[in-house]
DNA sequence: CGCTAAGTTTTCCTATAGGATTTTTCGAGC
DNA sequence: GCTCGAAAAATCCTATAGGAAAACTTAGCG
């Protein structure tokens, strides 16, 4: 029987359940650490995010098991969940590489195997990160970030193999990166050199004050698949990669020798 | 209020735990994936299991969350889990195909980077394949599976590149191969018959009786790693899984034409 | 014969208690 | 003052029962 006591120290949302609760339990946690809220290193404990989040331990469980398998949580037989580290130079490098090795493939496939469907999705999909051009702020990140995995998830898809396609989404590179961007966010001190610090970054990622080039490389990448010149498609997703990790290094330099 | 029936159709065993139990259950899950004993498709009751293995429904809300994570079983909203198909034809070329995407550069860097400890490694894993097929029978069977899920996950390994061995390992692909041998060996009636097409077919794999091929192909390998051939080991890795993919198409064809 | 509606079953989620293990604290001895 | 060991506290892990919501089944009516 429900104690009187668990009843009112809980704040009353009771909210009429979307879809499956362990599901978006999973979605929150993970953006949860996408945000730093939990933050890397640091331990989780499952009764006070159940008590967080207003939901009984089943299902934060159960999100947590999933994310181990995601590689985001790492368990500790005995001692408890914790988040894992921001990943290393070494790791950024590795999975860059990993990414080397099918992502070009899976552009070359794309532009063998796309269809009309196929073309009309990549089209609006650079329709959206023109219009994310034209944000400005924290909204702006948040917008890039998001085109940026779903180009890449986009283009995987369209290559026609899952597996390469699973593997690719299991990666997380774009929550790494996230991670890491909002790492030395938040790492430094109040201000706005702290502000700019950030601003400058991301500028270097995304190179947005000089002329957008990730996603120019994105159009090119996009317009060789709807060619379907498929050599061409998987030059330019190489030497996209390739860029993209030269980008991201002054970053992840920053955060490691922290 | 709990019920004597469910007290007394529980078998009292209550082990002297070893480890986490989430774990163990999460093993003993996928095993029955394996072994059939949870058909591919089926549904699969969290209750039943619970009681089943002697366990509450915890640890098997954990271990399923994970193993749909791995792919190997499916959470249909609301209405529950079930064990995920055996891999058509066509998915299984996708998990060859990519493969052969990342394979054949694991063991080229594998062999830029092996170390004694890593030569040693490899000498031993060859010499446990040795002895496998000097075994007979299921016994066989089982050895030489795992000598190879473990041969090429150590030289993903030895790659040095965490984000590859890690997604080699979540492609399970063993795991796959494993399950259609066994779905041609149970969906056959009983006798020789049965047995025999099933030897044909493991024979076709392994080719233990037409001098131990795949064997061979692994000593190619391995000894190209070991003397530090990277060009060689690449080519040898490339040839071992096409040779691969086309000794088992015969069982993926007897599967999905069923 | 088709459609609606109530009842049944299934599944998900909650709540809480207690056993097991690790960490921490505290005191004794060197 | 420092190290080592035992008791205490915190935390994790497991067990179990039952309530709520959705899906499925079946029966009745048009």
């Amino acid at each position: 029987m429900p104690t009187k006591k668990s009843a009112s120290a809980r704040p009353i949302k009771r909210t009429p359940r979307r879809s499956v609760l362990s599901d978006e339990i999973y979605e929150m946690i993970k953006r949860m650490i996408f945000d730093h809220e939990i933050a890397p290193g640091s331990r989780v404990n499952i009764d006070a995010l159940a008590v967080q989040l207003d939901v009984s331990q089943t299902p934060v469980r159960e999100a947590l098991a999933r994310l181990e398998s995601d590689g985001l949580i790492a368990k500790e037989p005995l001692k408890g969940y914790k988040a894992t580290d921001l990943l290393s130079l070494k790791e950024f490098n590795d999975l860059f590489q990993f990414r080397l090795l099918i992502e070009p493939w899976a552009a070359e496939q794309a532009a063998k195997l796309v269809d009309n469907t196929g073309k009309t999705a990549l089209k609006a999909e650079m329709q959206s990160a023109k219009t994310a051009l034209k944000i400005s702020g924290d909204d702006q990140f948040q917008a890039l970030t998001e085109h940026d995995a779903r180009f890449h998830a986009l283009i995987a898809s369209i290559s026609g193999n899952q597996s390469v396609a699973d593997s690719y989404e299991r990666t997380h590179c774009h929550l790494h990166l996230f991670r890491l961007f909002m790492a030395n966010k938040l790492h430094l001190i109040e201000g706005e050199s702290r502000a700019k610090f950030v601003q400058d970054l991301f500028d270097e990622y995304y190179q947005v004050g000089s002329g957008q080039l990730a996603i120019k490389e994105h159009d090119v990448i996009a317009k060789a698949i709807i060619d379907q010149n498929s050599k061409a498609a998987r030059t330019a997703m190489h030497a996209h990669i390739e860029s993209s990790l030269k980008r991201f290094a002054p970053a992840a330099q920053a955060i490691n020798k922290k």
